[in-house]
DNA sequence: ACACGTGTTATGCG
DNA sequence: TCGCATAACACGTG
């Protein structure tokens, strides 16, 4: 489910098939999805309209309108479970994206949260189980930091400045400061790059400033590539009786800033020199 | 039955 | 105001 690489895959679907249609319905009777925006306000906002763009920062996304809607963008976050989804006009699911997610069946459009209908009885829909997905007017994509993907060397070193006690986990998640790296990315981004989650930024040294970096982008390169997140190196290790991949020692879960974390238990220290058997066995 | 969770945000504290 | 930690949000899944 949703972190960059699935967010990409999403707009790509809007790319592909959601632009240049006339918008005949909106569906946006979900308060909470469509929150704070009344039931009405974005159906009045879009209804007529066209979408033209679709732009992507991090895990966010909006698009643009003709500029006839006066400069209104929509903006669409996935959450935990959401997934964009276009129909045709026989409610036959077009496109979906090119990412695993679970047991949903294509053309299964029970947890439709946001649709837009356009001209032809064709659809796009914001499908999300759990409604933590979002779709709103003229989001502040401002506040996020620069994406994950398309990050400088210089940027990023912004991200790691130093005075901060925070895991390193914690910073490269946090997404005014970096766009787009979710839960499991970063476990992956830490295992490449041989860094424990919970290490405090202000210690990390440059070389492991460096290393996190090259593993940033080689990871976020290889979700890409190959279909989203659950195709990372670790994720079928990231449960009890897990061994590291690369060295076959066990692999360590704890919570680190409040998100299940997994590392393997001799490559990745808290404490450098020492061995981690103490630390969080859970 | 009940705990868990791949994301965000309000709230409280120093 | 800032950094950080925690709970809450909604709901399907194991």
């Amino acid at each position: 489910m949703p972190e960059l690489p699935e967010v990409e895959s999403a707009r790509a679907v809007i790319e592909r098939k959601g632009l240049r249609r006339r918008i005949v319905d909106v569906d946006d009777s979900d308060s909470y999805v469509c929150r704070p925006h009344a039931p009405g306000e974005i159906r009045h906002a879009l209804l007529g309209g066209v979408l033209i763009a679709a732009m992507r920062r991090g895990k966010s996304m909006w698009c643009q309108t003709d500029p006839s809607s006066g400069d209104i963008t929509l903006g669409i976050h996935l959450g935990m479970s959401g997934k964009i989804v276009i129909a045709d006009a026989n409610g036959t699911e077009v496109d979906g994206g090119d990412y695993w997610e679970g047991r949903r069946q294509p053309g299964d459009y029970r947890w439709a949260r946001f649709t837009l209908t356009f001209a032809d009885g064709g659809r796009l829909m914001l499908v999300d189980p759990r409604r933590l997905g979002r779709v709103r007017l003229n989001p502040p994509v401002e506040q996020l930091g620069p994406d994950a993907q398309l990050i400088t060397p210089a940027q990023f070193r912004a991200v790691l400045a130093a005075g901060s006690s925070a895991p390193v986990k914690a910073r490269i998640m946090d997404q005014r400061r970096i766009a787009g790296i979710g839960n499991l990315l970063a476990d992956e981004i830490l295992w490449r790059a041989r860094i424990h989650p919970a290490r405090a930024v202000s210690s990390l040294t440059a070389g492991e400033q460096g290393r996190l970096l090259r593993a940033t982008r080689d990871t976020i390169r290889a979700a890409l590539r190959d279909g989203g997140v659950h195709t990372l190196t670790i994720i079928p290790y990231r449960r009890p009786g897990g061994t590291c991949p690369r060295d076959h020692a066990p692999m360590r879960t704890a919570a680190v800033d409040g998100r299940t974390s997994w590392w393997c238990s001799a490559e990745q220290l808290l404490v450098p020199g020492a061995a981690d058997g103490q630390h969080n066995v859970k």
